[in-house]
DNA sequence: CGTTGTAAGCTTACGTCGTACACAAAATAG
DNA sequence: CTATTTTGTGTACGACGTAAGCTTACAACG
């Protein structure tokens, strides 16, 4: 399963797996800011410089565990559903993902996933959407709308406070299942009145 | 109209209404990572310590570019409306701002308009939904949504290319208005049921 | 006028960041 | 054993935010 070992030179004790790895447990446990290259490299018993060799720069860093995390978020979705519900499974796992990494929320915003990934990770859910007979165009446009606004929800939530009491974890939840509700709501009408392009 | 004269002291040279301006200029014209405290020191004529005279530290600069730029958004948001037409109007006039200040995106979606501050700026679009008969509860619940997603959109279009042609943007705005109209409509709807809660 | 008090801006310095560059260590291939 | 190759390390540089103390430029008072 792991071959870290091509031939002729020393060993490798890091993968870039193992950093990427670390980096999400940095970033879980103290937050954006703390994940520097020191803190990294300390953290994996290394020198930060180390890190190198395995990644250019700490935006590739930053890079790679958007892109772990968006894919475990999309892991399961699901098959055999129709479109709304398909669309709002993607949703409430993306949420859930957002909030067990609450630190990683800001990082997600600012670092969107690689479009070409995202849409390899979430072809299942435009099948769905294929199977119904909806247009890739009008799939495209409403996976991307609800995934904005599941981002948008949770930076809302994570930005104010960082823990917050049961009342409000009720708000929040309630919230985000009011504007969910609404716009596959909205999609829904839409699709069924033949997809007329929005004025 | 400026009293920054009040008596003994050096006269100031420095206003905090001078730092944001030239703090969003800067961030207008290089970005968020410029905006760095000798930065916006050297664009006034001014070392960057003095700067922490009027401002804190770099957060507050932050914050203070957050709450003008909010407010830059929601001037003139027109009465006499529904609360459907208000909400979208709403909707449109924030995302001009957020694309007219495209590398502000990030900051506005890491650092949250003050809530209290927010509700202020946005008094009149609530009350057109009390004016209708929706509870404040409801109406806010609406407002975050659009919000919400406006914001989250705009980093989508933001946050990929700096610049887009012209069939590009032409993309966002159409996904743009398929996304806000279905959660306008959805929302509606569900007023027009008589707002049941949220299963 | 000179003196004094005070607010505003400046200089210097410290610790931390990302990372360029040259080097040391640890394995295999011959 | 030696040469080769790959991986990790040490040092150093420039930029960052900002703490502390100093200087400057005014108004007020005598």
């Amino acid at each position: 399963m792991n071959a870290p070992r091509r031939g002729r030179g020393r060993p490798a004790v890091l993968t870039r797996e193992r950093i990427v790895a670390a980096a999400v447990d940095v970033l879980d446990a103290e937050g954006l800011d703390a994940l520097t290259m020191r803190r990294l490299g300390s953290r994996l018993g290394v020198a930060a410089m180390s890190l190198y060799r395995h990644l250019p720069n700490r935006e590739a860093v930053l890079a790679a565990v958007v892109d772990r995390l968006f894919a475990e978020a999309v892991v399961d979705l699901g098959t055999g559903m129709s479109w709304p519900e398909a669309l709002t499974g993607f949703a409430v796992a993306y949420r859930r993902m957002l909030l067990s990494h609450p630190q990683a929320v800001p990082l997600l915003a600012t670092h969107p996933v690689d479009i070409d990934r995202g849409r390899e990770l979430l072809a299942g859910l435009l099948g769905t959407f294929e199977a119904a007979g909806v247009t890739p165009h009008d799939a495209v446009t409403a996976v991307q709308s609800v995934g904005v606004y599941v981002l948008g929800h949770a930076l809302a939530q994570v930005g104010g406070n960082p823990s917050l009491d049961d009342a409000a974890l009720r708000f929040y939840d309630e919230w985000f299942e009011a504007g969910l509700g609404a716009m596959v709501r909205g999609f829904a009408v839409n699709a069924l009145r033949g997809t007329p392009p929005p004025a």
